[in-house]
DNA sequence: CTGTTAGCGCGTTCAT
DNA sequence: ATGAACGCGCTAACAG
């Protein structure tokens, strides 16, 4: 009841509503500074009388610094982005920073503007998964960021050329454990389906497949394999058809291209194909659509480790900004092979005899 | 090369620069106001030397508001939140607005939290899909909110007493639709799965799926049916391990809790019945998993639908921002179904003569 | 057409 | 222990 106020209080209006002047409730709520008891408890009964919450924009201002982190991901309904920032808010929240969440839909320079606004933001950090296109990329602008004294943690990309902390996955031994599990289970007739090996990742995940085809002396005709990029589902899918239909169709299909495991599934059981009974499938499960079918082998890159690391990194990082710009930090985490068949799941007839899956 | 600013350069800089004063940078970079050609020339000059942007915390402190639209979600993870997002996020860049998003996980205390801290911010614009608990809601809050000015724009959930801009989906009509389409198919012996019948959209579904099954002469007795909120997934679990393992297991199981497709399908096969084979499953296929299978019949809330239709209300209400409060408009957007067999996709045997699908 | 001035709301010396 | 005064960077009257 009485007179409602439309406009928020300021600190001003706590001021006066106490009779103290501003830099005393500054001093209050910020809890620095000499207060006297009896002051403080007017203080506080003013701002609990007058609904007084301060202004994070003057704030912000006032210090140079948001509590804002930026985030930039290409695209965050990619499972495994929206993933990673569910997490990393979870984190940040718990020290009172809010994320500024933007898609950089894969375009270096669309990710360039978002970091000049973000930055016009006075951001307390970057967090970025960033773009490496054919273009290049913002290593470099990153690098000078973090110089500045913006802290910038990258993840799930790792640039050639950047120097800031960054938490990736360590593509080769998962890719590899994978293949490997493949031939464990006796098969030798199998499909390798990927991106081409333009990038990083991509390099590492085709070096691990062929290293576990060369221990196991298994060799991949070309007509088994598709390298295309994820842009061209209309030729993957012509290949899993032409694949599938064959006389002896393949008995596994390995699938290392993000966020395909769905294209893979449809497009395969769109044949006719049953699965797994006619074709075992691995994946990098993104999404976790393998696992829906009874069983699953993927190259698991564990968002929750990936986003729970990189996002301490972060407010490590955020917590200790004032102080001298540290040694970036590199973490390559290891993924460890995930592989449950659930009871009475049905698999091909393997090729040769299986091992012993230890 | 030369002297590198660390600082970056401010309005003031770009003044002295040019030889005028901060108003007329200001005029020149906001458009507004005379400025002859020559200066104007002058000062744009001066911005690119010093690669001038202006501080968008400064912005916003001065005008009272920023370009920063507060977006509240249960958890971005989930699927229907993160296009909501993404699409949100598409329409408000074209005007150069960004979107704070937070997590309210489904809590009413948490959530009004979120957006007394958005609203410290100064937000544009508050989006939200709002969390209706039996605790209550923050319906009178956004009430409130509206009136003092930040446009509020709903989505998902329709809060009762809500006064706000809102963007729905039509649970009954698409819920009616499904369980349809299950009679027409000639399913008899089915099993109903959904969130019990407390608020608005649980209501709904459960009033559309009795009044087909009324409309069909079609009892399901209680023994068929799973009230139980999502939490209890492990009593879902064992519903659907009784049933599966009776005698005459039902034919068709209609879902209508909300992102459990994942959950439904994993409990039926594991149990070892085929899907679709031994059993029709529908959905609300949030996840699109479902048609991963091969067929689907799903109601389907059209997120992009949604997202779209809102997001550009919201944006509508911001641009138009200091209008007086406009009536809230509330939409409620008709779902149609989608249902789909693809080529080749083996159904169970329907109980009785199947109708004809229009 | 352009410069001066006064805020926007708060943190932070520097005195007292 | 507390208050006055300045600055953060920019916009918006108000003069001229």
């Amino acid at each position: 009841m009485g007179t409602e106020k439309l406009s928020k209080a300021t600190i001003r209006d706590v001021a006066r509503a106490a009779g103290v002047s501003q830099s005393t409730v500054s001093r209050v709520l910020n809890k620095n500074g000499y207060v006297s008891a009896e002051t403080l408890e007017r203080v506080m009964q003013a701002v609990q009388a007058l609904d007084y919450s301060p202004s994070a924009i003057a704030v912000s201002l006032s210090k140079s610094r948001s509590r804002i982190i930026g985030v930039i991901v290409p695209q965050i309904f990619a499972p495994f982005f929206s993933q990673l920032f569910y997490i990393a808010d979870r984190i940040a929240e718990k020290y009172d920073y809010r994320l500024l969440l933007c898609n950089s839909e894969s375009s270096v320079v669309r990710e360039r503007r978002l970091i000049d606004d973000l930055l016009s933001y006075k951001i307390a950090a970057l967090f970025i998964a960033p773009v490496d296109g054919q273009e290049g990329s913002n290593a470099a602008y990153l690098n000078s960021i973090r110089l500045n004294g913006t802290p910038v943690v990258c993840v799930d990309r790792e640039l050639t050329g950047i120097a800031c902390d960054g938490v990736y996955i360590d593509n080769y031994n998962a890719c590899y454990e994978v293949t490997r599990e493949v031939f464990m289970r006796g098969y030798r007739n199998i499909a390798y389906l990927a991106d081409p090996p333009v990038y990083a990742p991509g390099r590492q995940r085709l070096a691990a497949f062929e290293a576990a085809c060369q221990e196991f002396g298994v060799t991949v005709p070309p007509e088994n394999r598709m390298l295309a990029p994820i842009e061209a589902s209309e030729k993957r899918e012509r290949f899993l058809y032409e694949i599938m239909h064959r006389e002896t169709p393949p008995k596994a299909i390995i699938n290392f291209s993000k966020g395909w495991d769905y294209g893979m599934l449809r497009a395969v059981t769109s044949t006719g194909r049953r699965v797994p009974n006619d074709v075992f499938l691995t994946g990098l499960d993104d999404d976790n659509v393998l696992r829906s079918f009874g069983y699953y082998t993927d190259y698991r890159p564990n968002t929750e480790e990936v986003a729970t690391v990189a996002a301490t990194l972060l407010m490590e990082r955020v917590l200790h900004a004032d102080e001298p710009v540290p040694e970036p930090v590199r973490t390559a985490l290891t993924t460890h092979l995930t592989s449950v068949l659930q009871r009475g799941t049905v698999l091909p007839e393997p090729d040769v005899k299986p091992m012993d899956l230890k």
